[in-house]
DNA sequence: TATTAGTACCATGCAACACATAGTACCATA
DNA sequence: TATGGTACTATGTGTTGCATGGTACTAATA
């Protein structure tokens, strides 16, 4: 229905502002990310996430590494370049400035 | 550039928000809407505000009447509609379920 | 009356991203 | 060899903000 369309609109250009976030840490491999997102209440399934991690890779955002597994395949784990937390700081700005001008307008009203 | 273009994503979803927000009080016409938006450092222009207008009137959460205006055209006044009252409330759920979520994010690493 | 400037509004195609779907591949186990 | 679990890939769709080019109304001026 239409609030969930509305919702991933929203999404759009936040979730790679997230995803940068939960990379501003420790490598991770997507199974780890889609964890701590959702530890913080923003669903994602794989079929959102993986395109979107190669997209940042390709953007040069990102980086990874194949590390082995005991238990399945192969993970690709996931950390971010330099250009990545550079580009982290601006999307900071960028997202509190959308706050605060969501803010300002609730608060002008009557 | 680049963080240009992601602003430009993040407003998806959240212009909408702004624009029932600013008419949850009395009606306005699309100049007012824009000053309004302004003032809240919410820059848009009228090449992006009146495609919106047309398409939430569409969708019937705003209304309008055609207003006189003594210093030129006929000016096009906007409401909420029953509709978009309601629908401006879920929105407002769904914004702060957003904000939240990115809050929880950052206080979460390391 | 005709023209011009200012103001208000409209139509449309483009770019970008979240998403869903269908698929392949690797590893452990039977 | 076959199967289940896990990890990852490819791709097309739908939606919205945006830019661009346009029309129309009104007041002022010539």
């Amino acid at each position: 229905m239409k609030i969930e369309n509305t919702k991933a609109q929203m999404r759009k250009g936040v979730l790679e502002y997230c995803i940068l976030l939960v990379l501003d840490g420790k490598p991770l491999y997507a199974s780890d990310i889609i964890e701590s997102l959702k530890a913080a209440k923003m669903i994602v399934v794989e079929g959102t996430l993986y395109p979107l991690l190669t997209r940042l890779k390709n953007d040069g955002l990102l980086a990874y590494r194949w590390e082995e597994s005991t238990q399945g395949p192969p993970r690709k784990y996931y950390e971010l370049t330099d250009t990545g937390r550079t580009f982290l700081g601006e999307l900071e700005g960028s997202w509190t400035e959308l706050v605060m001008a969501v803010d300002k307008i609730k608060s002008n009203k009557a």
